[in-house]
DNA sequence: ACCCTGTCAGAAATCGATTTCACCGTCAAG
DNA sequence: CTTGACGGTGAAATCGATTTCTGACAGGGT
């Protein structure tokens, strides 16, 4: 790798004038000129290393989401990406796999990467920002705003969007509606569960056997809906909290020859094959790429120095019906 | 952030005492101690720029891909992180979005940040990696073996695959099988069009009207089968040549109500789905996974210096007949 | 002729960790 | 008692780009 001392042996200069040249200063028109000619001789390309050591920020943000397999959060990762992109900087994606202390050394690479923020959707309910927070690094929230912690976030309505969906069923004329969630300690896993209880009280007094917590994947998913289904009056219908769950709930109403319409289902989160199939199912539509737009643009003002105290920005989520 | 030499103070000793502990290298222990103690009273992180401009390389590896939103390279991107991780490196996931200059950008990033090395699914046939190459920085292909450079790569038999799938429609009676694939400058769509054409020529002779050359993505997909549906002798049967455009197929065979098992379909690569909907599809499997681990294997070889020619390792894919 | 302003460019300090080099003891072998 | 080896330590050089400081020179106003 060529140095800007190299190129400016070549080009006849200091190294001053070439890193000049690369960053628009004023440096006069023959000196520029030669200066590019010897870097484009050499193929130089400046150390982003160097130059992070020396400002002391890179133009990386770190994008840091539970499970990279979910479609739902590589639709955020896209948003993210575009508007990032688009501003000039780089985005790493780090993947913590709903662990804590995956999440936490990732958290630590990202201050000593000198990244330019972060933008997290928490592992679990209380991820541990306060080494971010103390160093002033920027952090926004995104899908699950963390605990206690007072940052900007970007969320959606879950309560609503889990009474919206539940509400749907109890309009299909279904008496019995289960609800399968995530994690007791995430908080879109509860808020969507307290959705669902808003809109089934209405009708009549719930029924706390028809609540599972799950793990938001789809062998959790699965496993809550064949317990369900044993129960002595099982329920029939079921609003399920996010899209990976309902996979594994959908095998196995299908394996119990269940599928909708015999079985009412709603979905908190969006299906990509479901144009395909025709299986009568209500959606809760996640904006999981403008999410990701919105949190992004929201770091970018924190980055250039925006310091207002933090806002949480919430997204409306739209129902699809039976369809 | 607090630095080494704000440690060092702290603890009563030099700069290159504090490295030495957190190297591992000879320090009394009482000294030791007291930089501990020093360190953990100032949440001491060392700082990765300033490592990494040092030793000119950091724990960090660049995965290069062409869309973050097929699950295909999502769940390569893991056995990729997987393997990387328990080897104490970091992932960072690039996506080019099929585009050779976004890609050309990242790998430029990948070497002026001193990257440790890129495992790349190249965008399109015919990816610059002469960057990487001219400056020693460990490269593996993935997927994608891009044309002419002599790197390592880990692929499928994409020809093997694509004519065992064109096979099966074959036997379950199919007589006018279709054929949609990727851009013709990717090798991989090419090599299994090539063997979706071994496969017909051998019960008839082959007819280029049923071959439509997409994008690999879903709407291409789609796009395609109408086209194929128009003829005025349209096809029984098609092979896709990958998932996305598997999805737009079979929503224009939805729309038409030609579904399997009216239609014949076979497709290269995993849906994630199917469990789900009792279509009968053939299924070629993807490693994906495996794919993934097996480059990030490699790429660790190359890394800590093995230098042997380059290697070329094609896994098996399976098929899952209709079912 | 004098001063002031402004442009251009080089020398050198700086960012924070690693590592070579040099030095001091200490202990064992000769 | 000398010599050598070795463990422990600090001073200082190093990685490559940025930026301050400083000086040289040109042009305009009085």
């Amino acid at each position: 790798m060529p140095t800007i001392y190299e190129v400016a042996a070549a080009a006849g200069v200091s190294p001053a004038t070439v890193s000049r040249v690369f960053n628009g200063a004023n440096v006069s028109p023959e000196k520029a000129e030669a200066v590019r000619k010897a870097a484009k001789a050499l193929a130089f390309t400046p150390s982003r290393t160097a130059r992070t050591l020396r400002l002391q920020s890179s133009e990386v943000i770190a994008l840091v989401i539970p499970d990279i397999e979910n479609p739902f959060f590589t639709a955020l990762a896209r948003g993210v990406e575009d508007v990032a992109r688009a501003a000039g900087y780089s985005v790493v994606l780090c993947n913590t796999d709903e662990d804590h202390d995956t999440e936490l050394r990732y958290l630590d690479v990202a201050l000593s990467a000198n990244m330019a923020g972060v933008i997290i959707a928490a592992a679990g309910g209380n991820s541990d920002l306060s080494g971010l927070i103390a160093r002033k690094c920027p952090v926004v929230a995104v899908d699950r705003s963390p605990h206690g912690v007072d940052v900007d976030a970007v969320i959606v309505d879950n309560r609503a969007g889990g009474r919206a969906a539940t509400q749907a069923l109890v309009e299909q004329g279904f008496q019995r509606i289960a609800c399968i969630t995530g994690p007791s300690d995430v908080e879109t896993a509860t808020q969507r569960a307290d959705g669902w209880r808003d809109a089934v009280t209405a009708a009549r007094p719930t029924d706390d056997r028809y609540l599972r917590y799950a793990d938001f994947r789809v062998e959790g998913g699965a496993a809550a809906m064949s317990e369900l289904l044993a129960l002595p009056e099982p329920p029939d219908a079921v609003f399920v909290a996010n899209n990976l769950m309902s996979v594994g709930a959908l095998r196995v109403l299908s394996e119990q020859g269940k599928l909708p319409p015999a079985t009412g289902v709603a979905v908190f989160g969006d299906l990509p094959f479901l144009p395909l199939v025709p299986i009568p199912i209500t959606v809760v539509h996640m904006p999981a790429r403008h999410l990701g737009t919105t949190a992004a643009k929201l770091l970018l003002e924190r980055i250039t120095g925006d310091d207002q105290p933090a806002r949480t920005i919430v997204l409306r989520n739209q129902l699809t019906p039976v369809g």
